[in-house]
This record gives structure tokens, C-alpha cells and sequence, in this order.
DNA sequence: ATGTTGTAGTTGAGATCTCAACTATCTCAT
DNA sequence: ATGAGATAGTTGAGATCTCAACTACAACAT
């Protein structure tokens, strides 16, 4: 099918759907971000990072453990920590065992603002995504949303395996 | 279920499909434009504005009608545009019929460009996405999408018919 | 014809992100 | 113990993005 010059082009389906996923994908985010900014006190980068600490014991972690999971550069963590350490949403100190290490720890203001956004997150979220879609579309998209992110972490991290 | 001070919370499976989505999406995307930046002379955002151009009439799309269908602001565009057409990718004249407007057209330099980094987007595409999805994955993904890009329009226009 | 309101696009300043160094520490084989 | 990589995190400069003006024109009612 659709080979021209040893290349395999998208069929019109493929196509389709890859624009869907493209557009669909932008506008999501837009709106997502769009409704952080207009009704909360924490965007959605801090929102998330904040989300993410809590769920650490001590609400503390590494910044490489925190840069993994967040997806993001260990240089845009950094920045976004520092800001967000001048807001006082969050601390760092030396992690302990390696000297290295920098540990992230969300403070009792960082606490506060992060249960004061979530209503408004969970809102947004069900607003746009759950609410809209019937359970087993919801259920599909996190199958299908957790295999194209391994076969992405895969290449990035030049890892062979499928664990 | 799970409702506390009046907010309904995710679910479990609500939670888990969500977190795949966040985190699939950041990776897929981190992957994608890392691929283009290893191989290819063009940046995702480029070769994404060359495609949509590349699809007009001559080859030329007003300003205003890019932006949306790349799903940009205004400014952002123009900034983007501005850099591409010193590469001389593009290039911008007024449009015919409205003083304001301003059309932007993809050079001959423009399309070789687009041409000559095709190939290697495809298979980034198939490699990341469609090759890993069976069929009626990708269809759902696309149907999927579809929904929320939606959603997520009639919330950003604030136009409550869904069209 | 005039005024009012909406649309198209740009601008520049400040915020944020990326990229390539760079320091410091750890790991581990020799 | 020592030296050669690997890992953790930061830094700063330059690139990019956002946001709020701003100019210019269009549309439309009076």
C-alpha cells in the first residue's frame, strides 16, 4: 500500500486519524491550560508538579525522580523549582546518602495552593475529557495513550525492552 | 461515587487512564520533535505549518486561517512565520479583497524543504504511533480525539453548538 | 458621512524553555 | 588508592512564547 520512493505513506484512515490526534490533542491542552489561568492561582506545570509531590512520602522527591516522572528536561525543572521556590510553593535541600542529590519538598503553602486549585483541575478535566467521552472510550484511550508512551520512552532512552 | 465537599473526583480507572494520557502524550511528543531535530532541517512546528500550506490553493493561506488550523495564536504564528520566512521557507504578501489581511505562502525553498524531511517524519510517525497501535486502535484514538478537539473548541469559542 | 464595534495582524517586553557547558559527586575496575 | 566514565543538578545565553498594547481596516447601524 501507499509506497512512493521506498517511503510507507499513511493511508487516508491513518491520515485522518493522525490529524485528529494532532488538532485534538492542541486544543485539549489550550483549554486545559486556558482554565488554569483564568480560575486558578497555579498553572498547570505547577498544578502538576505539585500533584505529583504530594503523592511522595514526606511530599519530598529527587529532582531527577520528579524530572521522570513530569517528563521534563532536568534543566526545565530546575528553573521551574527555582521559580517556584521564590513563590515559596516549594523547598529544596540536599538529599541525604548522595551528595549530588537535591531533594524537592512542596511546602504548606505549596499544600494549600494545591488544594485549592484541585476542584477547579478536576472540573476542567472532567469538563473536557471525561465527561465527554463514554467510559469505555476513556478506558480505550488510557490502553492505547500507555503503549505509545513506552514505544516513546523506548526510543528516547535507546531501551530495547518492553517492560 | 467519589465525591467529597461537593467535587467529583476521579475514580481509580478515571485516575489511571488519565495519568496515561498526560504522560503517553508529553512522551510521544518529546520523541517526535526529538526525531525531527536529530534528522531533519526542519522542527516539528516547521514542518507542521509547511504541511498545512503545502495542502492550499498556490500553495498560500491567509494568517488568521494558519493560526487556527495549526491551532496557534495570532502572535505566535507571526513570530514563527517571521523566522521562517528569514530562512526564506516562506513568504508573506497582502492578501487580494481585505487591506488588512495577509497572506503566507510557502516558497519553492520552502516546499524542497518540506519534501526533503517528509520521509523521515513518516517514519517517525509510524515508528512512535501507527505501527504500534493495532488498526482499530489508531481508528478509536482518531475517533477519540476527534471528541475532545471538539470539546475543547466549543470551550475555547465559547460557542455552545456542537457541530 | 459618521461613529461604533469587530477583525487582522504586528510589536516589544517580559516570561519561559532549550542547549551546551560546567561543577561536584558517585561507581567501579584496576 | 586512583583514574575513567557515569550521574545529579545548575547555570547562563540565546531562542521561543505569552501577553497586552497598538495600527489599520472592515462592517454596519444611524
Amino acid at each position: 500500500m501507499g509506497e512512493t520512493n521506498g517511503v510507507h505513506w499513511l493511508d487516508d484512515g491513518q491520515q485522518a486519524a493522525w490529524r485528529s490526534f494532532v488538532v485534538g490533542n492542541a486544543r485539549f491542552w489550550e483549554a486545559l491550560s486556558a482554565a488554569h489561568d483564568a480560575e486558578l492561582d497555579l498553572n498547570l506545570g505547577e498544578y502538576t508538579l505539585l500533584v505529583q509531590l504530594s503523592e511522595q512520602p514526606d511530599r519530598t522527591q529527587r529532582m531527577s525522580a520528579l524530572a521522570d516522572g513530569l517528563v521534563l528536561s532536568r534543566s526545565r525543572l530546575t528553573h521551574t523549582v527555582a521559580r517556584m521556590e521564590q513563590r515559596g510553593l516549594v523547598s529544596r535541600c540536599p538529599a541525604d546518602g548522595d551528595r549530588r542529590g537535591v531533594n524537592c519538598r512542596m511546602t504548606d503553602l505549596g499544600y494549600a495552593a494545591l488544594v485549592a486549585a484541585a476542584p477547579g483541575h478536576v472540573r476542567a478535566v472532567r469538563r473536557l475529557l471525561v465527561d465527554i467521552l463514554d467510559p469505555e472510550e476513556m478506558q480505550a484511550l488510557g490502553r492505547i495513550m500507555g503503549k505509545i508512551g513506552a514505544a516513546a520512552r523506548h526510543e528516547l532512552t535507546g531501551d530495547p525492552r518492553a517492560c
